[in-house]
Order: structure tokens, then C-alpha cells, then sequence
DNA sequence: TTGAAAGCGATACCAA
DNA sequence: TTGGTATCGCTTTCAA
């Protein structure tokens, strides 16, 4: 900046304040110092900056995966949505590893982000206590925590699940299994099967069947896997609740390979409504969430952060049951 | 710091070096320190060490999009090799829109990062300056430039669909079509495009047709859209050679609802060996590209170049040929 | 093994 | 409309 300075003959404040498109100083001013730096090749220096204000121009994102469409797609929502904002993504992603999450906020604290967007509302002790003294906004998504350390933007997973066992039940379907992780690898998996369970206990069903497939995350394999290892049994129950949609159709290849009619002999749902539900033949039967309408939420809410705005918020997108022809 | 410093009784020179583990500490200094800091919530400050020692810690990654289970795996594989070097990946998608990477190229600069890189080997002039003026090291992946900026990671798209249009013709099939995203939006679309012409015209087929599937990123969706739109036409082609999977399960699908009979009435082929290949029923045949092993590999570069390397490295991947039930 | 001084590149604040 | 000065929190360098 010293040396655009200059070469325009003028102070660094100056160059600071046309850089930055202040008003006060002269347009003509402006515009040649604008000039005089490109030609320079003077690239502005945004960490000195964040040193200097004290604002990074960054918010962190922590996803389970980045590897998972709609995980993919509610960073994709959040990143259009801020696009010429002037704030820039720290990404970070936890593998459905709490104390992967913890070391990763750790990390991503010392960047001075100014909020951090965490995926879910289960975080170790020490994570809630890291959030807790950075004093910035935190915002919880994918979830409904009963005890939010900030903002919330997300929906209940359980009561997600609970539309799509009422549906199964109106259908005349008893018997039903879940199939997904094993308890405790990844939260968001066993708030679904607790919805399932919850809701199948609410109607009065018999014991809902657990189906393990493997820690998460569970995908198009691990549902082919199941049906693999149970075999013909399998259509001995009247629905196949999967935790997700590839689990569910993976499951879905597997019994048409063995020759199980679908929806005929068992029904299978999805969770998610992922791309694959859709297109799939026959289509699944899945519960639709809004991914990408959760990361412009998220942008939403961030704007009203950085506009002032105090108040701790608390958005529930919801979901919806998606009929498809497994069911 | 200096807080951390006046509760130990010593200098905020000396908690510094303690933070960093530095051995010249006594070492029970460092540990009352380190519980001290603890203690008070001190969190250590990135942005004063990034500016001090000009040293960000952060990589730029610049995708053409997030929400594409190859690129997001390329991102897993960088990321997850990078786990405790400390170093922070700084990610930006540009919607396959060079205009779009200048910008973030651009604005990730600001960020001081110590290295960049980016998909593809075409940018527009001014990208090609910024990243030559920058004077950090440059990695180019997912392509093999023909004139590239510094460092390359990644596979010939051509090669690899000139594998898929030999097999094809090994079968006996010679009237094809690629179907892919128009000219000029995503330029892997268009090597793809070029490499199923090259090869079909060294080995004397008749034209290959052309069916635009819409511009990038094309999906299921528009994969079976093609199919709707041509109806039981689409069978006087003997393959189908289709730009990605999901592309090709897109059309793979709808031929199905059609009754035309695959592989036996048209072939379809796909690009990128995504878990929907392997996993749909028939199974599709494929380029099984190395997006993880990019993702790796672009890492050892990155910890090669931090160790002083300096000559810059050319990866070739490759790709390989998939069979699967629909060719 | 520890400490003092200087400075990284921007901007807040005050002055002209 | 423009400029001077101090300073953000850390680390390099030199000294003790």
C-alpha cells in the first residue's frame, strides 16, 4: 500500500480509503489509485486487515461430511447466498466424529471467525464450553437441540420419521425394521431411529427390528450389504425404514436382485430425499428435508447478525413426506 | 498473551514459545503455562501469527462445485491427508464459470494462502496473471494442461473416454452419441466430448451425434430428460456414451421405463465411476477416475513443496475402464 | 532458559 | 478531502 502510495504521490491512508471504496475521497482520486494498484499488481492484504479490525470476514462451517449431497448442498445454499458478501467459508468436517468436531472448532476459534455454523446439537463438554466463551454467534443446523447454545436452523429428524411410520401404518404395515448406524457414531442417525421407534410405539406397533449397517456413514453399500446377509428373510417384515436414501437404495437393488417385490412384499423408505429418490425405479418412498433452503437460512440469519440483530433465532424448516412407489 | 504471561510471572515471549511447544522452555514451564492459558480461555490468535510471520496456513481450493460426490471426494482426500499439518483449507466453488474463478482466485489472493488449487487447466487471462503474480505455488487438477501454470494433479479426460469408445467398438457398436452439457460451460465436458470424437475418428466411425443435455453441471434429471425428449429414437444409436454417471443412470433409467432393452437394443456409458454405477441395477459401464487418490496426491505435493521442493510436479492419475452390465 | 525491542500491513482516530 | 500517529497480537532477532 506504501508503495501504491507512492507511485500515486499520496499518503497510505489514502490508498487504504480509495482501496475500500470510501466516499471521501475524491472519485478521480479513486479511480487512478485503483488503476495505479492493479497495474502494480498490488494484491490487498486481507489478514493484515483481520488483524487490524479485529474481523476476520470469515464464518466456519462444520459438516459431518462433505462428502454427502445434502450436507454438500446446504453449504452450497449458504455460500451462493453470501456470495459478494465479503465473507469467506472456513470449512471443516468431522467425519460424524464429535472429537473430531471438538479439535476442529479448537482450530478454527484461533481464526477469529466472526460465527461459527455447526452441523447438529450434540457437541462434547468441552466443544459447548469452547463455544460458549468465544463469544460469537453460534448456529446449530440440521437439528432441533432442546438446549441450543445459539441460533437453530434445522428440523426434527424424529418427527421427520414419524411421517413416514403413520404413513406406513395407514398402508396397513406392522412389522417394521430400521436400517442404519449403530447407536452413537452419528446422532442425526439415531434421533431418526428414536423417531422411528417413538412413533411406532405411539401406534402401537410391535417392536420395531433394528438392522445395523455399520457405523456411519452409511451408504448405497452398506444397505445392499444388509440384504445380502438377511436374504429372502428380510421381506418377512412389512417395511424397511432406512436411515438415508442410499442406504435405502441400496436396500432397494438388493431385494429386486433377490427377487422381492417392492412395494408389494416389503416397503422401503429413504431419509432425505436426495437425488437418487427421485430417479430411482421405482421412485422412493423418502422424507423430503430442505438442504439448501437451510444454508440460506443460515445466510439469513447472518445477515441479521451482521446487521445488529441480538436475538437468538430459531428457524424450523420442517420436512415432508415424499410418496414414492416403495411404499 | 500478555495475560497468560502476567498470571505465570514471566514474559509473553516466553508463553508464546511455550504454546508452540518450543523445547528451549523448561518443561515444567510449558505445562503451567499451557494449563494457565487453558484455564484463563485463552485462545490463541491465527490472525497475529499469519501476519507476523506471513505465514496464513491456509491452501485455497477452488472447485467447480461442492455438490459433485467426485469433487467433494478429491476435497476428503486433500483434506483428510492434511489432518494435523495444520494446515486449513480455504474452499470456493465456481459453479463451472470461469468468470466465477477469477473472482474467487481474486479474493482467496487477498487471504495470503500458500498455495492454490484448482480444477481444470483453462482460466481466463486474467485468472493465468493473478495466480503467475502471486508467486505461490500453483496446483492444476482433474486435467493435464497442456500449458500448465505450475504443479499438475490429474488424468487425460480424453484418454479416458478413448477408452470407453474402444471397448465400445471391440463390441461392434459403431454409431454413437455423446451426451453431454453444450459446448463451452464445463471445459472436462467438453475434453470428454472431444476425446469420444478423436477416438471414434481414428477408428473410422461415422459421425458421433451430439445431444446437448443442458449446461453444467447436467444430472439424473437431465439424463432422463434427454430420453423423454427423443423417445424410442434414442435406440437407432448403438451407445449412448454419456458425459458423467449420474447422466448416464439418468438416461440408463428412463430408456428402461421405455422398454428399450440395455445393453442388448443400445449401450450407455458413463464417466466417474460414482458409487451410483456400481450400485444400479444393471450395473454401468464407466471411466473410473481417482478422485481420492487426486485429492492424496495433491497433498504430497503440498507437503513436498513445505519441505522445500521447488521443481514442479506432473500426476498423472489416470482412469481406467469400468464394466459394467450396460455396454 | 528467558526477556526486550522492533515490526509485519492495514485502519481508527484525530487533526488539518 | 487528505494525512500523521498509534496500534492490533504475535514472533524474529538479538542480548543476557
Amino acid at each position: 500500500m506504501r508503495d501504491v502510495a507512492r507511485a500515486v504521490e499520496m499518503s497510505p491512508m489514502t490508498v487504504s480509503r480509495a482501496l475500500r471504496g470510501d466516499e471521501t475521497v475524491n472519485e478521480k482520486t479513486r479511480d487512478r489509485i485503483r488503476r495505479v494498484a492493479a497495474d502494480l499488481g498490488y494484491v490487498y492484504d486481507s489478514t493484515a486487515q483481520a488483524f487490524r479490525t479485529q474481523k476476520s470476514g470469515f464464518v466456519a462451517v462444520v459438516l459431518p461430511s462433505i462428502n454427502n449431497a445434502n450436507f454438500a448442498e446446504t453449504f452450497r445454499g449458504l455460500s451462493d447466498a453470501l456470495t459478494g458478501s465479503g465473507v469467506q467459508l472456513l470449512l471443516g468436517s468431522t467425519n460424524y466424529r464429535l472429537e473430531k468436531e471438538e479439535e476442529l472448532v479448537g482450530q478454527l476459534l484461533t481464526r477469529n471467525p466472526e460465527a461459527i455454523v455447526l452441523t447438529g446439537g450434540h457437541h462434547t463438554d468441552v466443544t459447548r464450553k469452547l463455544l460458549e466463551n468465544a463469544k460469537i454467534p453460534v448456529i446449530e443446523i440440521w437439528d432441533l437441540p432442546p438446549d441450543p447454545v445459539g441460533h437453530v436452523v434445522g428440523f426434527s429428524n424424529a418427527d421427520a420419521m414419524s411421517l413416514i411410520v403413520q404413513h406406513l401404518v395407514r398402508q396397513g404395515r406392522r412389522k417394521l425394521a430400521f436400517v442404519g448406524a449403530a447407536a452413537g457414531s452419528d446422532m442425526r442417525g439415531v434421533a431418526r431411529r428414536d423417531g422411528v421407534i417413538a412413533a411406532a410405539t405411539a401406534l402401537d406397533l410391535t417392536q420395531v427390528a433394528q438392522i445395523d449397517a455399520g457405523p456411519a456413514p452409511v451408504s448405497m453399500r452398506h444397505g445392499a450389504e444388509v440384504v445380502v446377509k438377511l436374504g429372502p428373510a428380510i421381506a418377512t417384515y412389512d417395511a424397511l425404514v432406512c436411515v438415508s436414501d442410499p442406504v435405502a437404495f441400496g436396500v432397494l437393488n438388493e431385494c429386486r436382485r433377490l427377487g422381492i417385490k417392492i412395494p408389494d412384499d416389503v416397503a422401503i423408505t429413504g431419509f432425505g430425499h436426495f437425488e437418487i429418490a427421485a430417479v430411482s425405479s421405482p421412485r422412493l418412498t423418502t422424507a423430503g428435508v430442505h438442504a439448501n433452503k437451510i444454508g440460506r437460512k443460515v445466510a439469513g440469519v447472518l445477515q441479521d447478525i451482521f446487521a445488529g440483530e441480538t436475538s437468538a433465532q430459531w428457524i424450523d424448516v420442517g420436512s415432508e413426506l415424499v410418496l414414492g412407489e416403495t411404499s
